[in-house]
DNA sequence: TTATAAAAGGACATTGATGTCCTTTTATAA
DNA sequence: TTATAAAAGGACATCAATGTCCTTTTATAA
């Protein structure tokens, strides 16, 4: 399972793309209200982003967050990287200090199936194809009553 | 992924099985030893478990832990279900507040599968099943050098 | 019957994730 | 040029998971 971090992340870049597309750039209070996140703490949330050039800001007047050209198709798997980093996919489901084919766990063959399928799902989708999805409509970026 | 304390419990609990099939009931400072874990936290851990049910124990000398006929085939979820409850078999992947099959997030459809995919093997393997791999020397409990 | 060994249980400590508040920096509008 | 609005950043607060310590209860061996 995501942390709380990184699933705030991956909803405040999608929202980001989808304001990017009606040409605005949304504020921390924009963005913290979509996501129902604490606003401070989405502030550091999209700190940790720009500082790791996911995504990029501009200050005062007029200012907000956005995706330069270098920065489309961000897969989940970086914005994973960055916020919590990637341990859930190298470790062993049994507790064990390291997964090891060779020598492996009792439940290495089964768990490496879903470890690899959640893989495979964070490095194929992206903030993009995500947020085609919502745009779409075949899919929505949170539950506020309308 | 699953908590520390449902690993430890999970590791616990099958070498409990291994050496009950020894004819012998281990101690927590055996059991901690084993799993490499912190003997007073296994203790905890322990406890939560025989206050639940899933194992038995005896006090004072020559006690320790052990399964009774009742207890034999307890799966993994009910393991899972008792030390950290069975959230991350509901929760919404992209962190909604509820996963819902009809106002699905953009990660629903794949996270699912995920999802559903290790539910099933911890509704299928049992402490049983693990230690018998065990026992049969095709998996490992430990990294513990010999 | 008593000493001992073991689990049970209560209280407290540490740590990392989450969350808050206030100050500093910077870009823009007036 | 100055006031303002916005992100950046530092310091602190809270909470749950993890971990520790000590006392109480209980079963058995001597
Ligand atoms: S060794 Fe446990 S999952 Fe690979
Ligand atoms: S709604 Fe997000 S996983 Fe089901």
């Amino acid at each position: 399972m995501l942390s709380k971090s990184t699933e705030y992340a991956i909803r405040a870049l999608v929202f980001v793309q989808l304001k990017n597309w009606e040409q605005k750039r949304p504020g921390v209070g924009e963005i913290a209200k979509e996501i129902e996140a604490p606003e401070a703490y989405t502030a550091k949330i999209l700190q940790t982003l720009t500082k790791n050039k996911l995504m990029d800001s501009m200050k005062g007047r007029g200012g907000g967050f956005f995706f330069n050209d270098n920065q489309s198709n961000l897969t989940l798997y970086e914005v994973i990287h960055v916020v919590e980093g990637d341990a859930c996919f190298h470790k062993c489901g049994f507790g064990l200090k390291q997964c090891n084919n060779d020598n492996p766990c009792p439940l290495h063959e089964q768990y490496k199936i879903v470890r690899d399928g959640f893989f495979e799902i964070v490095k194929t989708e992206t903030i993009r194809s995500l947020s085609e999805k919502i745009k779409q409509g075949e899919a929505v970026l949170n539950r506020l009553k309308k």
